[in-house]
DNA sequence: CGCCGATTTGAAATTGGTCAAACGGCGTGG
DNA sequence: CCACGCCGTTTGACCAATTTCAAATCGGCG
C-alpha cells in the first residue's frame, strides 16, 4: 500500500498543512502493518513514534499493576494515536497500549520530527491542541459518568456513543450494528462481562437491541437514551 | 492589587513569552475577585474568558443532570483554568464549573484574544498543548483508577496526590496538612462522605493520618502508598 | 452558651462482582 | 459436508463492597 500526501488531508491535524509539509511528513514516516491482536505499542514503551491509522481498527487501553484494563478509546482510520507520549518533552513513554482489532496498517511518524515541525508551524500545534481539548472533555465526561452513574446507565451511554461513531458509516435500515464483545463493552464502562451480558439480555427481551456473538444491534436508540438518563426502574 | 507582566512568567504557558506579549495579554484582561463559595463560571456558560488564578484557591467540578458532582481538579495560584471552553472554535461553553474555595482573585483573559495570539505565536499553542496532554494523562489515570481500583485505594491515592501538590508549599515537620472536607474528598474519588469518614477514622486508628474538621494531616505517607497499591487486607 | 454544619457510627439495603457450570455459534480439519 | 472443539455468552447462586438512612456527637463561631 502506498500513501499519497493527499490522503493525509483526511487527518484532522493536517487539514491545513501545505503540500510540501505533507511530503515532508511522509518522508519522516514509515508504514507499519499490524495483524489483528498484535500491538502498535505497549504502555511504558518509549514514545519514538506517533501513529495515524490508515486502515483497520484499533483500541487504546490502559492497565493497572494488576493487569486489569480499561478501554480508553477505539481508533478508526485517519485518526491519530500515541500522540500523548510523543508530544511530551524529552524521551517520554506511552501512557497506554494500542492494539489492532483487525489487520491494520498505520503510518508511524517520528515524534522528534513532528515536534520540531510544530515549533515553526502554528497551525499544527494549534489544531493538535484543539484535538487534545476535545479528548480532555470526553475523558472528563466519562470520568463523571463513572463516578456518578450506575452500570446500566454507563453501558447504555457507551452503546449510544458507539452507535453514533459507526452509524456514520453504516446505513441504519435494520438498526445500527456494533462489533464489540461483552468483554470489550465491559472494559469501556468499568464493569464485568457478566454484568454486561445480563443487561444486554434484559434489553433484548425488551426489544431495544438484538444481540449476537461479538455483535450488538441497536434497534431503538430512544430506549437506550431513556436508560442512560435513569428514567427506567 | 496590580499585576505586572513579570508576574505572568509564573504561568507555565507564558514562560516563553516576550515582555511585549505579556503586556498585550494584560491589556486584554481584567482582574476579577471572587469571594469564597462564589463562582468564576458555571458549567454551560459561554466561555468568553479563560482565567489565571492570582491568589486564593478554587476547584473545578462537573455535575450530571441529577446535580451530583465530581471534583476534576483543585486550582492553585498561577494556574490556568477555563481554557477548555475558551480554546474551542466558535462560541463554546465551559464543560465544568469553577468555584472559589477561599476569597480569590483572578485574571480573566479574553478567549478570542488568546486564540488570535496563538495563531501567530507557536510557542503558546505548543506549551498549551503540552499542558493539555498532561491533563489528559491525569484524567486517563484517574479514570482507570475509578474503573479498576477499590474505594480504599482511590482515597489513598487522592491523599497522596493532594499531599504532593500542597507539600511543595508547606513544611512537612509534623506531617502534611490538607484542608479538605470529607465531602470534597468523596467528590474527588467518586464515593460518599460516609465511606471517606469510615476510611479516615480507620487510618487514624492505625496512625497513618490525623483528622480534624475539614482537615487531614498525613503522618505516614508510606502507609498511604501501601494502601493505594492494594497491599493491605 | 447555643446553634449549625461537619463528622461519626450503626444497621439495613443494594448493587454489582465472583465463581461455576452449561450453552451455542462458527470455523476447521478430517 | 459434518463433527469437534474453541471461545464467547448466558445464567444461577452466593458474596463482598459500598451506599443509604437515621441518629448521635463534635467543634467552632457569633
Amino acid at each position: 500500500m502506498t500513501i499519497s500526501p493527499k490522503d493525509l488531508k483526511q487527518v484532522v491535524v493536517f487539514q491545513r498543512a501545505t503540500d510540501e509539509d505533507l511530503d515532508l511528513i511522509l518522508k519522516n514516516s514509515i508504514l507499519r502493518s499490524i495483524e489483528e491482536g498484535s500491538f502498535f505499542f505497549m504502555q511504558g514503551d518509549e514514545a519514538k513514534y506517533l501513529y495515524i491509522l490508515v486502515s483497520g481498527q484499533a483500541k487504546l487501553t490502559q492497565s493497572n499493576i494488576n493487569g486489569q484494563q480499561v478501554n480508553l478509546r477505539t481508533i478508526y482510520p485517519w485518526q491519530m494515536f500515541g500522540a500523548l507520549g510523543a508530544t511530551r518533552d524529552g524521551s517520554a513513554t506511552y501512557p497506554a497500549t494500542a492494539q489492532a482489532l483487525e489487520n491494520s496498517s498505520s503510518l508511524a511518524i517520528q515524534s522528534t520530527f513532528l515536534r520540531s515541525m510544530m515549533e515553526t508551524r502554528p497551525y499544527i500545534a494549534f489544531d493538535l491542541m484543539q484535538l487534545m481539548t476535545s479528548y480532555i472533555q470526553e475523558m472528563q465526561a466519562r470520568y463523571r459518568e463513572l463516578a456518578t452513574e450506575r452500570v446500566e446507565q454507563r453501558v447504555a451511554n457507551a452503546l449510544i456513543r458507539l452507535a453514533g461513531q459507526s452509524g456514520i458509516r453504516s446505513n441504519k435500515e435494520a438498526g445500527i450494528e456494533l462489533s464489540f464483545s461483552r468483554q470489550e463493552v465491559a472494559e469501556m464502562t468499568g464493569t464485568t462481562l457478566y454484568t454486561v451480558s445480563r443487561l444486554l439480555s434484559d434489553w433484548e427481551r425488551k426489544g431495544i437491541i438484538k444481540t449476537g456473538r461479538e455483535k450488538i444491534t441497536v434497534i431503538q436508540p430512544h430506549g437506550l437514551v431513556q436508560i442512560a438518563e435513569g428514567l427506567e426502574k
